[in-house]
DNA sequence: ATATTATTTATCCGATCGTATCAATTTAGA
DNA sequence: TCTAAATTGATACGATCGGATAAATAATAT
């Protein structure tokens, strides 16, 4: 059958992963641990996912299924906005995701550390795509002079990407170490403020403004 | 006794450990492989050792050792440089070390994803008095007009550090999704000055420039 | 109601883990 | 050279791992 129990053990063990895989990486992590936090029988992971590994893929597939949701919700607004603008509907909406997801940053670190079929999968499906359009956005947003144009767009991106989830990948560390939470919603948008600061071209540094001109009165107290 | 192989053995099994801990972090990684790279048998671990534990540690201490002394080795001729030369200076180093040694970042970003005892200790240790030392240096190069100083000092510090070294953490997934390795010494060379031109406030908007003036003439192709 | 299928549960298996033990060997000091 | 200490090597133990199996139970269709 395909309702009840079924999707709901099997939801139940997507969410539990999740989070597991997300704290301990896929070595780090146990397939009883996950089943025991799902509520369920060891066993049933057998059943619903064929191995860990699958319960892992499908995992990411997941996480990525959410990240591009979150990136892409106002695509249809884009073609009403300043390249500027674009830039920091995608830059915010990323991080926010980032704040509400770490999972997905996390997995893919424990992933990228070291060769293997994981990775390989990972960057084949995922990361590869995802960052090759990244990088021609990004590429495109200096030559509309969002971004300083004398970096190269591949180091510019890892910056932005690092710059923008770092401190959630972290957030365990900051909680220690200073008592903050970076999961608040306050300092969530304090960070996406701190970060479009940093990492675009300060507006009336801009030498190519958009054809139509509608960003020379944006600022970035509009996103927060 | 305390030369030949004693030592020769303990360093070996060090050495191993940073690699493989570096890889797999500290649940992902045993301490038979390690042994096994080390060419001796897992039995001396527990002799030079008392513990997996332990060995991570005296790992982590390590590579501190060689961060601080990577990071320090210049500190004498601070004194005859300007804020921004000394920050240009601390920020190269830093990331010549987080290409040179990868491991001691990928170790704490293993450890950083959850609670254990292990970040505790990481923490107390080396973690807050280090940030603290940083997060302090970042603010008070933000009032010396080397920052930006419309960012909280904690977000800029993370942000920082996130753009150094996240290239160098994400190396296997770069080498297999665009065949470029970050560790090629241009390509190093490269991330330290695009870094650099995307932390630091641009030269000529610095409101406050140092009283001595010696870094008006200064630019970032002296540190490349 | 009954047969069939879908799902859960309870065990079991071989492999590997960290670690402990202790004999074998090497080294250093007398 | 002889003795004591330092170091290495071989092996074993209990725990936990991912995965497999089959019985028990729940749901569905006729």
């Amino acid at each position: 059958m395909e309702t009840g129990l079924e999707l709901d053990t099997r939801s139940k063990l997507l969410k539990a992963a999740v989070v597991q895989f997300g704290k301990f990486g896929f070595a780090g992590t146990s397939v009883r641990k996950i089943a025991d936090d799902a509520g369920v029988n060891h066993g049933s992971i057998k059943y619903h996912y064929s191995s860990k590994d699958d319960l892992w893929r499908a995992a990411v597939a997941y996480l990525y299924g959410l990240l591009d949701e979150a990136v892409h919700k106002d695509e249809a607004e884009w073609k009403n906005m300043s390249p500027r603008e674009q830039i920091i509907n995608s830059a915010t909406n990323y991080i926010r995701f980032s704040a509400k997801h770490p999972e997905l940053s996390r997995i893919v670190f424990f992933e990228t550390m070291h060769e293997s079929e994981r990775l390989e999968w990972l960057t084949e499906n995922f990361i590869r795509p995802y960052t090759s359009r990244a990088i021609a956005r990004v590429a495109l947003a200096q030559e509309q002079g969002v971004y300083v144009d004398d970096v190269p767009a591949m180091n510019l991106h890892y910056v932005n990407i690092a710059a923008a989830k770092n401190i959630f990948l972290m957030a365990p560390e900051i909680k220690r170490a200073f008592d903050i939470d970076v999961f608040d919603d306050d300092q969530i948008e304090q960070h996406i403020d701190a970060v479009l600061k940093l990492t675009m071209r300060p507006e009336h540094a801009e030498e190519k403004p958009s054809p139509d001109g509608t960003d020379t009165d944006k600022n970035f107290s509009n996103v927060t």
